[in-house]
DNA sequence: GATACCATTTTGGGATACCAGACCGGTGTT
DNA sequence: AACACCGGTCTGGTATCCCAAAATGGTATC
């Protein structure tokens, strides 16, 4: 079996549901025991996960990376750039009926929907709508952003106001992109990537004390 | 003494200088045996280099990543929207000095200066200038960009009309950042990757016959 | 001569053994 | 009580072994 794809699935999934706190020591034999796993597929885990920023090397050894407040500023300006741009290029498609499928996709959350699901559709609403774009390098710009945001949008999903809103600006994005009105579509997304921003880093920082004491390490902006 | 980064580093040298031609088959044992080192820091340089884009999966097996043209396009929309951003960013800074450091690169470059020189400082203008925006993501987006399309810019640094161009180019959009008129930054720039994106990919489509000849890979848009 | 088949070799994936250096805790000294 | 020292333990880095699967090449058959 190739257990390689599981060690790094599972110890990614653990990441980014917390399970495994920000700032955490990890040591390989550790990761070893916990799967099952030796430690050739381990460290080959480790370093995919360090690519994707969920892991950096501490000293000698590795540790889960911390929620940086800096970080995430900058990531919305990048984040920005790429789906923008990815916008724009799908804007200009002469079939953009897969908006459809995305739209589709949002209203498939109600308010029986578990707060994990809004967690995952919230994202995939802007890896999807960046893989038509049909740019390989924009679309995964757009998912290592969001898998960088991933742990951090966790405190917005927990706010029921800003859940809707982004819900409702969502729509008017893709109502937007349906038109092939690229200059509408940028500013809508424009404002509600930088929106969003202002919310997760204002709330990061007035949860940061009880994060702290959660054992989570949140570095400041 | 630690291999994995050497073993990485002379890797990679030797795939973005062609010593190693695209396409080529990569075995484990092979690398092993070249740099005289064992399988754990070979792998740990193969997994890198593969999130880089220089080494690519190929079946159960290894090989250099192919050029290819279609890449290569995807790119260069990729590459515009980031560097753009990152040049709108240091267009708003206060101090924008630094684009002298910049300038005295380009100015290194005379008539004596070897073609490695030439292709070397054509992208660290491109990757310097990202790194002024002060943004770690725009700034590592264009630095993997350039390093993606290094071996095919080996074609236009062979080409003295283009190579001319390209610093007349590069010295007028610095120009304009000095003033800090972003839009015309941005416009420059955006001409000159386009510029640059078509002279590329119609030599490398002109050549191919030539580098297939040679054993070189190259995949068609 | 082409092709299907089988034995051998080779390959990457995984496991394990070993090492040097960092880290930690206790102890003895001042 | 504070601090310097020292020995054991833990960790990541490396080398090496083993294995299953895939590639290879030769051979017999049609």
């Amino acid at each position: 079996m190739s257990q390689m794809q599981s060690v790094e699935k599972q110890l990614r999934h653990m990441i980014l549901g917390l399970e495994i706190g920000p700032g955490e020591k990890l040591t390989e034999r550790w990761i070893e025991n916990r799967f099952g796993a030796s430690r050739t597929p381990v460290r080959a885990a480790l370093l995919r996960l360090e690519t994707e920023g969920l892991v950096s090397r501490d000293g000698r050894g590795w540790s889960v990376s911390p929620i940086n407040l800096a970080e995430l500023e900058q990531i919305a300006v990048y984040r920005e750039a790429v789906e923008v741009a990815a916008l724009r290029l799908t804007c200009a498609l002469a079939d953009r009926s897969a908006v459809d499928v995305i739209e589709a996709m949002l209203e498939s959350c109600d308010n029986d929907t578990p707060r994990e699901e809004w967690h995952r559709v919230g994202m995939d609403f802007h890896i999807e709508l960046a893989r038509l774009s049909a740019n390989e390098f924009l679309f995964r710009a757009v998912r290592d952003s969001m898998t960088r945001l991933s742990r951090a949008r966790w405190l917005e999903v927990r706010d029921e106001a800003a859940l809707a809103r982004a819900w409702a600006e969502h729509r008017a994005i893709l109502a937007a992109v349906r038109l092939g009105d690229a200059e509408e579509a940028a500013r809508l997304l424009t404002s509600h990537i930088v929106g969003s921003r202002d919310r997760l880093v204002t709330s990061l920082a007035n949860d940061r004390r009880g994060l702290r004491a959660r054992g989570f390490a949140v570095v400041a902006a």
